[in-house]
DNA sequence: ATAATTGGGTTGACCCGTCAATCTATTTAT
DNA sequence: ATAAATAGATTGACGGGTCAACCCAATTAT
């Protein structure tokens, strides 16, 4: 296994690939002990617990989360009894959302982990190191932001 | 919407997933444009076409792909008659996997694409920049790798 | 008033990623 | 020689993410 072997090895959107999913797996993870809930699950209860009465449309602008996947997660979330839905009474096709007394507690009991978790990773990185970061971050989204609507061509 | 309103929002994973999910796209688009071939896919190919005769396992090893996922993409190459597979006559377990006709005519083709991308990603960032945002992920991969064979704790 | 359009949500389909169970071929230990 | 352990690969199951089609309620245009 010479260096040059495979090519998309050391490609930095492969690097960047493999860290998210690691830290997937770390959320996941802890969420399944902590909260006995998946990622998704998670977003969706702390979207909810902080936007109370919000509805479902909303969320997943603020989230870019995709609407197939929070209908879907959100009625899991349902069934579990850890949020209510109710329909708003002037506009029948709006969702509003909020947690159930259970799932009240579950989200006061679970974000302070989250929290530490974000803290710990932060604490990783030096002083201006996250700046940095986020900033190279935003400019790669940024760009492909304004490739994506448009065709797909990057030959010369 | 006030500021704090969803935690989660802010999160540095939830912009390295966002980042990571549009990058994600952009390939995907790419290569269904330039080769038909969905990104597993081509990281298959380019796997096989820089290590022609190698065997599964070593290039799940080198890309850390799952075997799983591997396996199932592998088969549709294969059925595609992208990849020619022969069964080591010494050891049967193992299959030997090659780039047919076709399959090199392809990853010649598209190989240029996908590095002229990476190019295009790397001349984003300023000098030293593409270094420090490597370095951070390799901090944080590290720090992860430890920390996911450790029971799931990140409570004081 | 009615038709067309738009907005909110749901469902289906597909791809990626991970884990666990399984099957078979080989190797090792007895 | 045979049993147990191991290695290569396949398959199943689940979670996540995206896109498109669809359904229903509300709005707008005619």
């Amino acid at each position: 296994m010479s260096e040059e072997t495979a090519p998309v090895h050391r490609f930095l959107t492969y690097r960047l690939a493999r860290v998210q999913s690691k830290l997937n797996a770390q959320a996941s993870k802890l969420l399944r002990a902590k909260a006995g809930l998946s990622l998704a699950q998670w977003r969706i209860l702390s979207l909810i617990g902080g936007n109370p009465g919000t509805r479902a449309t909303d969320l997943t602008r603020i989230s870019t989360m995709d609407k197939g996947q929070f209908s879907r997660k959100l009625k899991t979330l349902v069934d579990d009894r850890l949020v209510v839905v109710s329909v708003d009474p002037q506009d029948h096709r709006i969702l509003r959302l909020r947690l159930s007394d259970s799932g009240q507690v579950l989200y006061d009991r679970t974000l302070p982990h989250m929290r530490k978790r974000q803290a710990d990773l932060k604490a990783l990185l030096g002083p201006g190191e996250e700046e940095a970061f986020l900033g190279v971050l935003d400019k790669i989204e940024q760009t492909l932001e304004r490739d994506l609507s448009r065709p797909a061509d990057a030959s010369g």
